[in-house]
DNA sequence: TAAGCGACTTAGCAGAAAACAC
DNA sequence: GTGTTTTCTGCTAAGTCGCTTA
């Protein structure tokens, strides 16, 4: 990589050059650096051309056609220059235009993806945009009278505005969250801003409130919804469905298109996940003036409710978002957006994994140079290469700064602190073992033990050296460096397409070693899943187990001793009837004989399927392919896979997903590889 | 150059819908 | 036809990353 570059950009760097502006934290830094590495100046021009070299090659492949036909093109020549492929693409073009233009308009009902149509430069997402706008949540309604609330042991009619707020908690209260102090005491804060100043006054403690009418008015609700006549449930399917007619589509550039999100979140508390300071606080009513609208100019805008306006309407065509507003707990931007079976996000995922791709052809050099980094003089190099090289083998994701207090405390990789690892020389017969344990996304846990490089262990053990648990590990990195850095390797390269690129690959190697034409459907299945389930360990994805899994997986024993015995049934019929053929040796029998075989082979197979999908939901128990196979898993790979080894794609991709993915499966062909 | 913002992707969970068993 | 189990879908929180601003 090229080390001048990146030092240039480097505040630290800076510092070896002999900036003026040091701070007294810098120059602890550099001075501790200097003592561990005794450090000596001086980069390698060598080095920097031989970068600049590779990142020629790298270039080869911007744009979206231009894009596609590069890669195509970096294939068979890897040093091909951008000019040529610019004048190629240019000269494609125009053939091309000509064709549609003279020859083919009849044709364009075969053009593959419509989103190849028609594309867009400096940023432009769309020419034209229609929507209805949102739906929003209905109003409240007030709690029949016979619903009552009471404070200390004492009934006490609360003002509307109280009330709705009481019913968000009374509908929490069989959830773990109500019993939580941080839930609690936020809750009672932003409650008590709604209350009347006499209810202010009257309503000190939130152990004195007693909700329990409310909830139970609640759940008969519920109880009811679910014993409605098919007639009425029909009603409200009906009713739904007019609704998403109407405001779950848009029009964007000739073209209808399913909206993802189109009803406004409804007022609510806060369930934040795992340990997060803010569960319980208030999330408001959204009205529309707090609406902003994105539409085309020339577009039919939506209309607010009677008696409303919009917080703003406006027309920018360089976002994808048709509706925004911004939430009251952390002042983040909420968006609507399309669906993604739509051009706009299948076209992204398409070159989301264009770029996974890319970085498989480079991965190699990248490695052998984070490898090298690791002996660097420089302790942030160091620091990126170890970092850069746990994001590669372990898929961690990048670990952006976050605010403290505001959120979970989680963490990343460039956001690791020294007590989230523990380092053992030797441990369970393997030497230099790193133990990860730390909160993910989601809180959700990372623990592994993972032998790692001798150069590696000794590297951590600098990084570790005279700091507090609570001291980052990785002092003099940050994703913005690390991403700096990635860009020069690799044009476009960020820390997640390694999370991408890994998982991918993985999925292909994977079904590669486990599946086999001879193999049957449900045991290739079974194999399909058990490599989808490699990638979701890979990238940490785990689930609460379901709460109904030992039943189930009980059920599904007694499932399978009931035809273990029908199996034991059939055999001895089988064997009866041999035995009885062989003493008549007539047509009758020797058919009876036929007949009981097949009964035996049609068991066989059924017992069999039961068994697998035994196992197969045992190793599920905590594991969530589905986040995965959504967002990690080139769909190509699927796709061929299916093809190749007569798999109905229906056995691994359900409607949705076959939406999601119509592109891949439309493209890719028995042979695709990732 | 750090901090904050904006736009977008990635994530697990809960409830609805579909499939299955009886 | 009804109750139960499994799968699907919608919801929205929580990340990543690029850009702007001070």
């Amino acid at each position: 990589m090229d080390q001048t570059i990146v030092a240039i950009r480097s505040r630290h760097v800076l510092l070896h050059f002999g900036s003026e502006h040091r701070d007294s934290s810098d120059k602890k830094h550099r001075d501790k650096d200097k003592e561990r590495l005794k450090l000596k100046d001086g980069s390698s021009d060598k080095q920097k051309d031989k970068h600049k070299e590779k990142k020629k090659e790298e270039r080869v492949g911007r744009g979206l056609c231009y894009f596609y036909i590069a890669t195509v093109l970096s294939e068979l020549n890897p040093l091909i220059t951008n000019a040529l492929v610019l004048a190629l693409c240019t000269a494609v073009l125009v053939a091309c235009v000509g064709m549609l233009v003279y020859i083919l308009p009849s044709l364009c009902f075969f053009i593959p993806f419509r989103w190849e149509e028609e594309r867009y430069t400096d940023g432009v997402k769309w020419k034209f945009l229609e929507h209805k706008g949102p739906v929003f949540a209905p109003p409240y309604e007030p709690l029949p009278s016979n619903v009552k609330f009471y404070y200390d042991g004492k009934h006490m009619k609360l003002s509307p505005g109280a009330e709705e707020v009481a019913t968000f908690f009374a509908k929490m209260l069989d959830h773990e969250y109500t019993t939580k102090d941080v839930f609690r005491k936020n809750f009672f804060k932003d409650w008590r801003k709604e209350m009347t100043s006499e209810e202010k006054s009257k309503l000190a403690d939130l152990n004195k409130c007693d909700f329990s009418e409310m909830s139970e008015y609640f759940k008969a609700q519920s109880e009811a919804r679910k014993a409605m006549t098919k007639e009425e449930k029909l009603k409200i399917k009906e009713e739904n469905e007019r609704i998403l007619q109407e405001y779950g589509f848009c029009v964007m550039d000739n073209h209808k298109e399913r909206i993802a999100n189109f009803r406004i979140e409804p007022p609510g508390l806060f369930r934040g996940r795992g340990d997060h300071p803010k569960m319980g606080m208030l999330k408001r009513r959204i009205r529309p003036e707090d609406i902003i609208i994105n539409c085309s100019k020339d577009s039919k805008h939506p209309k607010p409710p009677p008696g409303t306006k919009w917080k703003e309407v406006r027309h920018d065509n360089k976002v994808t978002w048709l509706v925004s507003w911004t939430e009251n707990i952390q002042g983040s931007i909420k968006y609507i957006m399309l669906n993604p079976s739509s051009r706009i996000k299948g076209e992204k995922d398409w070159q989301k994994y264009e770029m996974a791709r890319r970085l498989k052809k480079c991965v190699d050099r990248i490695r052998a140079q984070y490898r090298e980094d690791w002996k660097s003089k420089e302790m942030r190099i160091r620091q990126r290469a170890v970092a850069l090289y746990f994001i590669d083998k372990l898929a961690l994701r990048a670990g952006n700064e976050k605010e403290e207090g505001e959120t979970a405390d989680t963490v990343g990789c460039c956001s690791l602190r020294v007590e989230h690892l523990t380092l053992h020389q030797e441990m369970d017969g393997q030497e230099y073992v790193v133990e990860f344990d730390f909160l993910g996304k989601d809180s959700i846990r990372y623990y592994n033990k993972v032998p790692v490089e001798k150069r590696v262990f000794k590297n951590l053990q600098l990084f570790m050296e005279d700091k507090e648990p609570e001291d980052d590990l990785f002092d003099r990195l940050n994703t913005s460096i690390l991403n700096k850095h990635l860009q020069e390797l690799m044009d476009g390269l960020t820390a997640k397409v390694f999370r991408t690129y890994n998982a991918s690959i993985t999925l292909q190697q994977q079904l590669n070693e486990l599946t086999t034409s001879e193999d049957n459907v449900p045991a290739k299945i079974l194999s399909y899943n058990r490599a989808n389930r490699a990638v979701a360990i890979l990238c940490n994805h785990q689930r609460a187990p379901p709460k109904t899994f030992e039943k189930s997986m009980q059920n599904l024993q007694t499932k399978i001793d009931a035809k273990k015995e029908q199996l034991a049934d059939a055999k001895r019929e089988l064997k009866s009837a041999k035995a009885d053929a062989k003493v008549r040796r007539d047509e009758k029998s020797k058919k009876a004989v036929e007949s009981k075989k097949k009964a035996v082979q049609r068991i066989e197979e059924q017992l069999m399927k039961l068994e697998v999908q035994a196992t197969d939901r045992e190793e599920n128990k905590q594991i969530a392919l589905g986040t995965s196979k959504l967002n990690y898993l080139d769909p190509r790979i699927s796709v061929a896979w299916c093809k190749k080894l007569g798999v109905p794609i229906e056995k691994i991709y359900n409607k949705t997903q076959r939406e999601k993915f119509a592109w891949a499966i439309d493209m890719a062909e028995k042979d695709y590889e990732f």
